[in-house]
DNA sequence: TCGTTATATTAACATATTGTTATATAACCA
DNA sequence: TGGTTATATAACAATATGTTAATATAACGA
């Protein structure tokens, strides 16, 4: 699996896009992280696995606990890829398309 | 399905991310789309449903043809939540994280 | 050491996704 | 008309994903 598929694919998920909005705001533990959804510790334990292994978050040892953080390079990625669709749209590639697509008789 | 959720997972496929590099280049038919790939056209049908279900793509009729152009909102909503994510690893909101890394008092 | 806390791993299961082939639909062309 | 082209849908198998429950590991604190 490549990493665009890793990220996205770990981005499509809404309780992993929770757990990275409250990365946001700083450093959590698993047990924190868990707190405001409805769900077993061992579920979020893999979403985490799942986020880590995307290069999304970056995990540490402290004593029993394994506090996560946001990668700095997380959505680098991401951006990257992005950054083509945003110029095909930003540019008027489309509009030509529009434009046409607007002309054509209709039956 | 949230709309972030259809998005992410959408792009998290690499033969639609390889449908949607296509179409950055302009409008194309099913059957353009599928000419690069090997798998069958059935497949890419089905690909292009989960595009358009995500509001990525946007699709007319023309003859018996129904070409594909990227939707001009695409990205948009993915680029919002991502905003979130790029300005907190763009200001230092995890203190400890800056204390790791360098133990300067920055500014 | 013993019990508790924090987290990970495994097993079992249901559901979703992706691909295939075969067939349907619908417009074009001779 | 009838045949071809372009695309969609149905049915199915294989695989992936997400969840819970049960258990394991590892460090802390008394």
């Amino acid at each position: 699996m490549s990493k665009l598929d890793a990220a996205f694919s770990a981005m499509a998920d809404p309780t992993r896009r929770g757990i990275l909005a409250r990365l946001a705001l700083g450093e959590a533990t698993v047990a924190e992280l868990a707190k405001p959804f409805d769900m077993t510790q061992p579920a979020i334990s893999r979403h985490l696995k799942v986020l880590q292994g995307a290069g999304l978050i970056l995990r540490r040892v402290e004593g029993t606990k394994r506090p996560c953080r946001l990668a700095p390079s997380a959505i680098s990625e991401i951006d990257d890829w992005l950054e083509m669709l945003r110029h095909a749209l930003s540019n008027n590639y489309d509009r030509l398309d529009e434009l046409l697509a607007g002309m054509k008789p209709e039956k």
